[in-house]
DNA sequence: CCGTTCGTGTACCAATCGGTACAAATAGAA
DNA sequence: TTCTATTTGTACCGATTGGTACACGAACGG
């Protein structure tokens, strides 16, 4: 038998995108199995604990991807401002204007919350630290710091829910945009608009 | 045989717990057979389309309820403040601080979106543009309300998955608070004098 | 008292589910 | 070549899926 797929690792994007569209329970073999290309001795040869080992990898994968490119960049960077710029910059490419959902959060909302709760608690305890904590390092109190990562990551998921629901990657932009501007150093002293007002308001918190 | 249930719509609720608990396709007729206590004669004789009749009239009801409580005082309630205020209201109590999730919003993340697009695209699109509309008549701009009332709705939903996530209800309360207090006339005076001031702006729109 | 209608439970259907077993086929070492 | 370990396809398993058919029982009009 030919040896189309070397590592069990390259199988994971495609069972990724199955669980994305179908979720946990949606995801039939057979349909891991076309998007793979590969037959259930495969599967089960590259994952014996069947399904559940599978969204498993696919969660851990995902997890290291986020890991990798947006939480460690804002614990470490000497530049917070700009890791979580770079961060917008993530979420919008990598969820494609909210046209492909996120898994975690697809899991979080279904009954096989329960079976991976770890790494989706995780997930998102670990994405809301190193946020708050890269508010935190340009210049923030630590309450409203930690306030305002819990509404971004929210936001974000919330943003997928509406572009897709409203199908309107358009809507997933616009929310997106308004969270960045947001989480910059200098509120919203804008362009035209309001320029009686901001010299009142210029002595807010730190 | 007995009669149980007098009428169809009084299965709805127990139908609606089962599709939001398990989405759309993990809902087999054997769980909604004994969340309602019927069997699938009597489910079929009330909806003889089966489950996508099921779950139609769900969304119908769900639909339903929010145009009643929420989106129709936001239209045409003569105090629009109030009406928001009591929208978030509503929404904290209707979904139990994230531990109930949006059916809605569950389907427009799975693969039952688009044979729900009309009624999930519907409810959305209302909910946005009444909250806009309320905003509007509080004295906003026509396009920074349409921006806000998306974000609220978007944070919303965000909101559930986040703490259903998190397993802490606290994030819900925490994101829809902080919501709650963008969408007020009055950012961020002090606390209980901005009701003296609303006097000034009524010359705004007519 | 009968007959129709409505509500209900149950048996059944083909299809599909996740998972197992296993034999065929390959690749690499000898 | 020959042997062995690794990949692979496929047949199969019991259980469950959404859906149909139907017969039994209560309610109701005559």
């Amino acid at each position: 038998m030919p040896r189309i797929i070397a590592e069990r690792a390259d199988t994971l994007p495609a069972i990724a995108e199955v669980f994305r569209e179908y979720g946990y329970e949606g995801a039939s073999l057979a349909l891991i199995g076309k998007a793979t290309g590969l037959g259930k001795g495969s599967l089960y040869h590259f994952f014996p604990g069947g399904k559940e080992e599978m969204a498993s990898a696919v969660l851990a994968e995902i997890d290291g991807w986020f890991e990798t490119h947006m939480f460690g960049p804002l614990r470490d960077s000497r530049e917070p401002e700009r890791a979580i710029e770079t961060m917008f910059d993530s979420v919008e490419s990598y969820f494609r204007s909210g046209r492909r959902v996120c898994l975690v959060g697809v899991i979080a909302l279904g009954d096989a919350r329960e079976r991976f709760a770890q790494p989706v608690s995780g997930y998102f305890k670990r994405w809301v630290d190193a946020l708050a904590d890269a508010l935190v390092r340009s210049g923030r109190d630590r309450l409203p710091a930690r306030a305002l990562a819990e509404e971004v990551v929210a936001g974000i998921q919330g943003a997928i829910v509406l572009a897709r629901a409203l199908d309107d990657p358009g809507a997933f932009g616009r929310t997106v945009t308004a969270l960045r501007v947001k989480t910059r150093p200098e509120p919203k002293v804008s362009r035209a608009a309001s320029r009686t007002r901001d010299r009142s308001h210029t002595r807010r918190q730190g």
